[in-house]
This record gives structure tokens, C-alpha cells and sequence, in this order.
DNA sequence: GAGATTC
DNA sequence: ATCTCA
């Protein structure tokens, strides 16, 4: 049975490709990421005739002409947030800035990386949750926001956008339902709602429920109670 | 809260 | 998704 897992990536390549992930589509963010390594990063050998790069160091990305680069190679308003991101951990902190974060409170890891060019709170709780051990960190985008609001916090559905106060309500409700799990539970809320995950029975939708399919859950009690996270919790350290 | 930003 | 403007 094959089941949700949170992997702990590293820390520098997860904020770069999570600026990328702004208002963008997994095929191009992808594309972004290999440009970077292979525009930017340490060439690391080649197996068969493909080659392969190391995700850059921040010093190989920050300055202006970084910059134009990455808007002519297709980045978009992204390209000023990337190098000014290096340019702003390097001046106000140093290389190893995101690592050390690790051993800081999620609160403390979450305010400091919104304080970063093109970083928001979504971002900053991908980094925490993705790669700086914040288990209790909740990224909220549209997709989390609609299925929370509609099967889980039916107060919420007239909201209109996703506000910060809206944003902080969302993660605090999984918090307090799931603890250090929270960043889990989403990752499953956020799986079960892929179309090709549809089908596939171990980590329907409808299981963070007591019972039943996902088309009829809306008829379901709202109990905090029925919650169940059961026994298909995993985590992973490496791909 | 609305609109712009990249393709 | 973030940022800017109002």
C-alpha cells in the first residue's frame, strides 16, 4: 500500500523552488529548477548521455545579471526574487542561515523566512515543513483553502479570498486537530484531491474521515471526533 | 480587496 | 503566490 510521505529535502533548494512555484504549474517549475542547476550549479558527472548538476550555492545567484538571465531564460517577475533572496540571506545572514533554522521554533523559522523577497506565508510553511523539520506547518493554497473550508470549516466558504487571517485560522484548525501531524494532514488533504490519486484507496480524501467515498462527504457530521488520522503515516529522509 | 506579474 | 496600490 503506498501512502503520504513528507520527505525532508534540503533546505536551499526548497526555498529557490518554492519562489519558482508562485502563481506557476509543476511542468514549468520543474523546468525552472534544472535551468537553475544547470545554468548556475556544480556539474556533478553524467549517467548514460544525460547530464546531471547540483542544485547552485546562493553565492552563484545573487546580482543583477543573474537576474536579466533568468528573465530572459523565461522566470519571469521571478528572476528579481531569486537573486535577491541570495543577496539578502548572504548580506544578512550567511550560507548556512536556512539550515540553522532548523533548530529554531517554527514561529521564529516562519517570521524570519517571510522577511525574504518573494517569500509569503505559503512559501515560508512549504520551507518549514518541507525542509526544516516544522511538522506543525501548514501550507494553505486555494486547493487546501476551498476542501478545508468546504468539508471542514464550513464558516469559512463565504470568505472570498485567502487572507492572512483566513491563511492563520486554516493552520491553526489542523494544529490543534493534529499537532506535529498537521503538516502531514495536509500533505494527505492536498494528495487526495489530485485527480490521478482519485482512485487510489489508501489515501482517499475521505479517510482524514470516519467513513465513506469523497462524493459523499458533504452529508457526513461535521464531528471533530470522526477525524482519524489511523496507520498510514510515513516519513522519509531522501527521495 | 483588486489588479499586475511570467508563460 | 506575492506584491503593490488604494
Amino acid at each position: 500500500m503506498r501512502g503520504v510521505r513528507v520527505l525532508r529535502q534540503d533546505p536551499v533548494e526548497t526555498l529557490f523552488a518554492f519562489i519558482c512555484s508562485s502563481n506557476n504549474n509543476i511542468p514549468r517549475i520543474s523546468g525552472m529548477v534544472e535551468k537553475l542547476c544547470h545554468e548556475y550549479g556544480e556539474f556533478l558527472g553524467e549517467i548514460g548521455d544525460v547530464a546531471y548538476y547540483a542544485f547552485p550555492n546562493m553565492k552563484d545567484l545573487k546580482g543583477s545579471r543573474v537576474e536579466e538571465h533568468l528573465r530572459s531564460v523565461g522566470f519571469g517577475y521571478r528572476a528579481k526574487f531569486i537573486s535577491q533572496c541570495a543577496s539578502y540571506i548572504l548580506q544578512h545572514h550567511d550560507s548556512e542561515w536556512l539550515e540553522i533554522l532548523r533548530s529554531a521554533s517554527y514561529n521564529d523559522a516562519h517570521a524570519a523566512l517571510c522577511q525574504l523577497p518573494g517569500v509569503g506565508a505559503k512559501v515560508a510553511d512549504c520551507v518549514c515543513l518541507m525542509s526544516l523539520d516544522k511538522h506543525e506547518a501548514v501550507p494553505v493554497d486555494t486547493h487546501v483553502w476551498q476542501i478545508t473550508a468546504k468539508h471542514y470549516m464550513p464558516h469559512l466558504v463565504t470568505t472570498k479570498s485567502l487572507t492572512a487571517k483566513v491563511y492563520k485560522q486554516i493552520g491553526d484548525h489542523y494544529r490543534a486537530l493534529f499537532g506535529e501531524y498537521a503538516g502531514w494532514a495536509q500533505s494527505v488533504l492536498f494528495t487526495a484531491d489530485l485527480k490521478r490519486f482519485q482512485d487510489t484507496q489508501s489515501i482517499s480524501h475521505a479517510n482524514l474521515k470516519s467513513s465513506s467515498s469523497k462524493r459523499s462527504v458533504e452529508s457526513q457530521s461535521k464531528s471533530t471526533s470522526s477525524y482519524k488520522v489511523s496507520a498510514k503515516k510515513k516519513k522519509k529522509s531522501s527521495k
